[in-house]
DNA sequence: ATAGAAAAGTGAACGTGTTCGAAAAATAAT
DNA sequence: ATTATTTTTCGAACACGTTCACTTTTCTAT
């Protein structure tokens, strides 16, 4: 015991940071082997070799612990998404979906139990909810540059308009994906690819007034829910009222 | 005390039917006062004046009270839409999914935790799994008539089709009425809306050769997860397999 | 070096959904 | 009537996620 004098010239690692490190470790660990439902909390302690009560000092509930793992996940996803060949659309589209739905398949169970929480709860985990807002925004982002990036990228302010919709999209087929129980998820692959035929069919007439219109006033409606940036509901009890009596 | 000697000509109550429905009748009222994380099941069992464990003899487990409620509203909706005048699919549609949502709306907080709950565990309550098929079935069979009930109804096998995705355009619309927090649902109110200008405008086109392929290929797809009487998921590894590579 | 403050760490305890073995009441068989 | 059997009921106990008052360690300033 008598260095670990590492030079604090830029990077200040603090032994809090590290202890986190280790208890995510420990659960991911856990959570892979065992399952979520069945690592337990004392066990994930345990394993990390620490007392019960310090994993809540780094992780609010179980279900960060897989928002972690999930912030994770998406990070690969942008790396992936950056790597992508300028193909169309429709193929980038199809394949980045394929990739994440690979590489969130060991974590099914874990990934159920955020998206299931999030969907109920007023938690901090909340899927569309102001907790995981900068999480959001990032995922949101990389479908924004997997339609830029397209060889036939629409242009102009459609595409924040398309780049919503692509995201809501895929939210929702992570959705049917979880629910999926046919051998080797076959359903979804279909989907996709029915999503890449539709994207390549669809392509060109997407700038056809009657198009272009409906496919703003959609991504306006969804706006709110799945946009860049929503407003944070959760402040001074604001004027969005209503429901009287 | 003397009588309660009801003739047994043909329906036989029995006591424990009668303990059930007390029980579930104090659940309702507390989820509806208390909110459903609010209420204990001590709480209910005390409000039902009965054991805990008595609760579990008719109820597997809490969302369980919360899937008897949602029974009770599919009911509803099934009267609804019997009694629906013979308008325009666009218009059945938008008013069955508007009165579904109103009666849905007491019990957002109840759902969302039978939702959430349903999504994630492989618990009874699975909104998409085995032990609710039944209901599932009814529910899709309400859009069924929705569908055959319209002035412009399509024939056909199409009809098949279009009722799975119908059916779960269902579900979906109330997974994103779930998660807006617009004042007042408005976004949900203009997501109906959208669909039913859509569906007004689309409906001559649904003849086209293309798009009954297209929507015959997407509701194949979606028919493991949101078709009539799905295969029961859990016998022996079927020849559904397929997928090689 | 020492004192004070902040960060890191502990483990008992709480509330909750859920389970379970056994008692009590109702019903059927002798 | 008495016994056997099923149904209904109970409440203690369990396991889990979570909280909290507290201790121990580490850092900072004198």
């Amino acid at each position: 015991m008598a260095k670990t004098d590492m030079v604090p010239s830029e990077a200040k690692v603090t032994k809090g940071e590290r202890t986190r490190e280790r208890i995510l470790e420990a659960a991911l660990d856990l959570f892979a082997r065992k399952g979520y439902n069945a690592a337990t909390m004392r066990d994930i302690a345990a394993e990390a070799g620490c007392s019960l009560g310090l994993a809540y000092r780094y992780f609010a509930s179980k279900e960060e612990m897989v928002l972690a793992l999930y912030e994770r996940l998406a990070a690969e996803l942008e790396e992936e998404v950056a790597a992508l060949p300028s193909a169309s659309l429709a193929e980038r589209w199809a394949r980045a979906e394929r990739a994440e739905l690979a590489r969130l398949e060991p974590h099914r169970e874990s990934l159920a139990a955020l998206f299931g929480a999030g969907l109920s709860v007023d938690s901090p985990t909340q899927v569309l909810g102001p907790g995981t807002r900068e999480l959001r925004t990032r995922v949101r982002g990389v479908y924004g540059r997997l339609l830029t990036g397209a060889s036939d990228a629409p242009r102009g302010k459609a595409v924040e308009h398309l780049t919503t919709l692509l995201y809501a999209s895929h939210l929702s087929l992570v959705l049917f994906w979880l629910q999926d129980r046919t051998p080797d998820q076959k359903a979804t692959g279909e989907l996709i690819a029915f999503g890449r035929d539709m994207l390549a069919r669809l392509r060109p007439v997407l700038g056809l007034p009657f198009v272009a219109r409906q496919t703003a006033r959609l991504a306006t409606i969804m706006t709110p829910l799945f946009g860049a940036g929503e407003a944070d509901e959760g402040g001074s009890d604001g004027q969005c009222s209503g429901s009287r009596g």
